[in-house]
DNA sequence: TCAGAGTATATGAGAGTTCAACTAAAATGA
DNA sequence: TCATTTTAGTTGAACTCTCATATACTCTGA
C-alpha cells in the first residue's frame, strides 16, 4: 500500500531536509547576530519596503512574508514595540489594519541587507551552478505552485 | 561591494524560501495531526530506530537528526515524558548518555510512518520529474556539503 | 433593517527553539 | 598527580510559533 521511498529517494530526501536546515540556521544565526531579528521577522520587513508607502494590510502582508495570520499578528507587534512598524486602522474596512514600516525600520532593514545577501550567497548561489540555479529555480516553482493553496 | 541579488537571482530565492516553507508546514502539520509530535520529533525517532540496538549517544543523536545539542536534550525529554525514549548513563563514558527507543516508541513511528511517507511524496516527490529529483538531490548534497561544518 | 454568516485581526496558552550558563566527567601535560 | 582544559550533556529564561478562541466589523438576503 504505501509507497516508501526507495534508497535513492532516501538520501535525496535526506540531502534535501538537511540542505535546508543548514540554510535557514545560517540564515537565522546571521540576522540575529548582526541585526537582532529572525528571518522571519527580516521577511516582513521586506515585504514592507517594497509596498507602495511601505504600508500593506495585514493579511496581504501575511501572504507576501510566508506568515500565518496568528504569527504576523505576533511579530507585528513585536516589530512595533521596537519602533520599527506601526500600525493604523484601515479606513476603509474597520475590520482591517494596515501596517506601516517607520523610517526606523526602514533603516534598519537597509542597515541588515547586505550582511543578509552576502549569507544567502555563501550558503546557497556561491554553491551552485548557473544550470543548478536554474534547475532549482524550476523546482521550487513547481513545488509552490502545487502546494500552494 | 555587495553582491546584490538580481532579478532572476531574486526569483529563484524567493522562491527556494516558499518552497521549503511549504514542505516543512505540510511535514509539521500531517505529523501534528496523524501523530502528535512534530517532525524534529520524528526524525529523532527515525534515527533511533535505525541504530544498533535502538540506541545512540546523545551528540551522535543529535548530529543524525540535525538537531542542537540543547534541542535534542528538551526534545528527548519530552519523548522520555511520553514513554518512548528512555535515557541511560553511558558505561564507557561518565559523562554520556544513551537514548534508547522503547518499544512503544517504536510502534509509535511505525504507526505513523506511512502517513508520513505520503506527505513526503505529496510535497516533494510527485510534484518533481525524475530528472528533477536528481538534479535536486545533486544540489541539496552540495549545499550539504558546503554548510556542514 | 436586521439577523445570521463571513471576514480581519488579536490574543492567550501551550509547546518548541535558542542562547548562555552550568555541572560533571574525561583527557592532557608538566 | 594534580591543575587545566576539553568534552558531554542539561537547564532555565527569553522568545517564537501554533492552535483554538475571541472580538469586532462587514456583507447578505429576507
Amino acid at each position: 500500500m504505501t509507497r516508501w521511498l526507495d534508497p535513492d529517494e532516501q538520501q535525496t530526501w535526506r540531502h534535501f531536509l538537511a540542505a535546508g536546515q543548514l540554510i535557514n540556521e545560517a540564515l537565522d544565526r546571521q540576522l540575529q547576530r548582526e541585526a537582532g531579528m529572525p528571518h522571519t521577522y527580516y521577511m516582513i520587513l521586506v515585504a514592507l519596503s517594497e509596498a507602495p508607502k511601505r504600508a500593506m494590510r495585514m493579511s496581504e502582508l501575511a501572504a507576501r512574508a510566508q506568515s500565518s495570520q496568528s504569527r504576523l499578528s505576533h511579530a507585528v507587534a513585536r516589530l512595533e514595540e521596537r519602533g520599527w512598524v506601526r500600525r493604523e486602522r484601515c479606513p476603509a474596512d474597520g475590520r482591517g489594519n494596515v501596517a506601516v514600516l517607520t523610517d526606523e525600520g526602514f533603516a534598519t532593514l537597509a542597515a541588515a541587507a547586505p550582511g543578509h545577501v552576502e549569507e544567502v550567497r555563501r550558503s546557497l548561489f556561491d554553491v551552485l551552478s548557473p544550470e543548478q540555479v536554474r534547475e532549482l529555480g524550476a523546482i521550487c516553482s513547481a513545488v509552490r505552485d502545487t502546494l500552494e493553496r
